[in-house]
DNA sequence: GTCTATAGGCAGATAGAC
DNA sequence: GTCTATCTGCCTATAGAC
């Protein structure tokens, strides 16, 4: 009897990841809710209808070009927010946060631009709340306003960076140590990390 | 010969404020795109038509609140770059840009999150070439990558504390200083600003 | 898997009475 | 200045042939 042919995945995958390329290409340049349906598929030379095909809405590009993104940030800030204090260092933290930045690429610095597309109901307030603690982790325990807003600093040093200047993932090193000396700048002494 | 009478903005004046001011909140909840005209003219009691008596299209809307931003940041970045060279150093770029945004008030946290709002041909690109100029001014003259990366995360420490960190506003030298200290992470002496 | 054709809706915008 | 009524168009989404 013959197995089900070993082809589950054949040019129809490309054509999902041409397509999400394309979705992810339009929404940097436009934002997502400037970009239309049939841009999408006159850029690839295909019909609105053979998207469907692919994706049921376009609901279904936001969330799989950017659910990663949102899930990603929110298992960072968990995963952080256990680790043993000791552990829990701003340094280490602030370059996970690099990382999985680096690591999210264009979808990354896609969002820092259309913030506004996940304004969605469980997406928005989940992102927002998911920025506060990572603020919150950052700036420590018993944190006053000038130490939030250095730990805004430092976090935002990182982010608006890769934003701006996209060869900085080149020099991480020095993106890091310039987000924490942001940090740092309240402090009196202590020269560790 | 009766003079026109003096009272060229009466209740009209009055409520093309309050027409804004609702805008303005929605855009940043919701952001630009998302927002329609109802869903403003609702908040305000009033239709959709009492809204082009006061703005001939949605598009007025969004020149009418993020033009002074635009305006007034491509000015901030003219002004800096025209000021003799003794006198371009960061803490004076950065202060003027921190004194800026905090100006601009919740006019510039909206466009932080909703920026991709601004991608009409004439006013992105602007924008984007302004923030290049901005980054390039701060990072000085030769320049390396690394610099860049500094330049862009010390404005980027600003824009973002202000915007996820509200109360930032009240303690703006902390901020300031930590922007500087992101700026001269790399530098091995210098003490002065 | 991609097409043609079209449904269905809501958005932005206008006309003209009051 | 604000209203009612309406136009127009594009967009998301679906039905069904190939």
């Amino acid at each position: 009897m013959s197995v089900p042919a070993p082809e589950p995945t054949g040019s129809s995958e490309g054509t999902r990841q041409r397509i999400l390329a394309v979705a992810l290409e339009l929404f940097r340049v436009r934002g997502y809710e400037r970009t239309s349906l049939r841009e999408i598929a006159d850029r690839l030379g295909i019909t609105k209808a053979a998207l469907y095909y692919h994706f049921k809405a376009k609901d279904d590009l936001l969330a799989t070009l950017g659910g990663p993104f949102v899930e990603g940030l929110v298992a960072l800030v968990d995963r952080l927010a256990a680790l043993p204090p000791a552990a829990r260092t701003p340094r280490a933290m602030l370059e996970a946060h690099v990382d999985f930045l680096i690591a999210q690429g264009e979808v990354a610095s896609w969002i820092a631009d259309d913030f506004s597309a996940l304004s969605h109901p469980g997406i928005g307030d989940r992102i927002e709340a998911t920025t506060d603690r990572m603020i919150a982790l950052v700036a420590g325990p018993a944190a006053s306003i000038a130490d939030r807003a250095r730990a805004a600093a430092a976090i935002g040093a990182v982010v608006w960076a890769l934003k701006n200047v996209p060869e900085s993932v080149g020099v991480r090193d020095v993106l890091l140590d310039s987000a924490l000396a942001a940090l740092r700048a309240g402090e009196r002494r202590k020269l560790r990390s």
